[in-house]
DNA sequence: CTTATTTTTTAGTCTAATCTAAAAAAATAT
DNA sequence: ATATTTTTTTAGATTAGACTAAAAAATAAG
């Protein structure tokens, strides 16, 4: 049985190292998971000890592949949550996140197929996140981030790389959403901030909010 | 904080002392919950501390009335998610328990407002079981048990005493289900069995049977 | 190549929730 | 009224998960 704080653990190893392949410091996971060293040191043992986790002394911890297997689908039963939540009980995207890390947790198989179904088999989450198939495997969406985007490019906005309320609520305010055609007018040299156009209306956004918008072209 | 585990055992003093009204033994709250009289001891002692159970040593647990509240609450959770996993999701009435029973711990007014109000208010979960509201309030709805209708009364099949998971399938297999209207044809004295006229055909139901089963009249 | 700094691990505590075995209290039976 | 049985509590252990402080290893600077 994987307790629920080893699926948190795992995910938090998949998500930073690229999907749990790439060895994974200790210290980035206490950051990450706001705890301390000694007790990442502590749970990546008992991880490897359940052959869930490679771990060598000083030199950080991947997943194995059951390891990697059990973060995505806690992944996927993250994800499902939001769209349930959001699509179903009308949350709004920068509400869903907490309810989604206890959700997560609860073990039926049969509960995220019919879930899954009954949300007509969605492809990504709220914030524009890939939902892994029950295989773990995702759905490559290319996209690139809007600060990548050269002046003149258009594309349409399909996702979030900051998905902290702080920063989702700061978009509805402009009325920003998913779905919405973004064209790149012009790149400020001096500060990086970009004019967009969306919904027809100009916009002046920083550089750091142009970094965290994923737009999809053609 | 109320945790997963004092949720549980706030649950069964409710169910075993009328609402958490009557003291329950530490040996009845052992069985049902399957587990050691002195962890019982242990917990109860806990509660007492957090002001949630009223407890005397050797004299047995009840509930003050925060643990009422908090009881009927982790009730009202785990009905609605048991009426969402059979109306929305369509699970059957004999599987939907084991689930409710981890999803009932989600922490979120939030949450169980909008499920409420997504499964339009619903009275009764899928047996029959009335759904409190937010202040612990029961709807009183007047049932009685089949076993003790006489012969030639008849009414609606709204409930059942027992919910596992054995009773629900011999249920399905004699194709009774709530709603339906059953009327008494005769009682064996011998052997307490009861003779049914449900959907227009006759049937022979155990007195174990007829014990399990509320009809409500007129 | 040493010394200093940072990172990681170990050692030792703590709390929650459980258990077994033994002691104490209450209830029942002679 | 005393002895027996049952119930309940206590005492002592165990496991999971987290923490602090100290030791050890790895990395970076001079
Ligand atoms: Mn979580
Ligand atoms: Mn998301
Ligand atoms: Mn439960
Ligand atoms: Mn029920």
């Amino acid at each position: 049985m994987v307790t629920q704080s080893e699926e948190n653990y795992l995910k938090t190893i998949y998500h930073l190292g690229k999907q749990g392949v790439e060895a994974v410091s200790t210290n980035a996971i206490a950051e990450q998971m706001e705890t301390k060293a000694s007790s990442v040191t502590d749970m990546v043992k008992k991880l490897a000890e359940k052959d869930l986790a490679n771990y060598v002394k000083y030199q950080g911890v991947s997943l194995t592949k059951v390891g990697r297997l059990t973060a995505a689908s806690v992944i996927r039963k993250h994800r499902l949550w939001e769209v349930f939540l959001v699509n179903k009980l009308k949350f709004s995207w920068d509400e869903v996140h907490e309810v989604a890390e206890q959700l997560e947790h609860i073990k039926s198989e049969q509960l995220i197929d019919k879930l899954d179904e009954f949300l007509d088999f969605p492809k990504v989450d709220p914030h524009g996140d890939a939902i892994p198939d029950k295989e773990g495997n995702f759905a490559k969406i290319s996209k690139k981030l809007l600060s990548e985007c050269a002046s003149g490019e258009e594309g349409i906005f399909v996702g979030v790389k900051d998905s902290s309320a702080s920063f989702l609520q700061y978009l509805d305010k402009q009325h920003i959403s998913l779905g919405d055609k973004i064209k790149i007018l012009h790149r400020e040299e001096f500060d990086q901030s970009v004019e967009i156009m969306v919904n027809s209306s100009l916009l002046n956004i920083s550089q750091k909010t142009a970094t965290n918008i994923y737009l999809q072209q053609k």
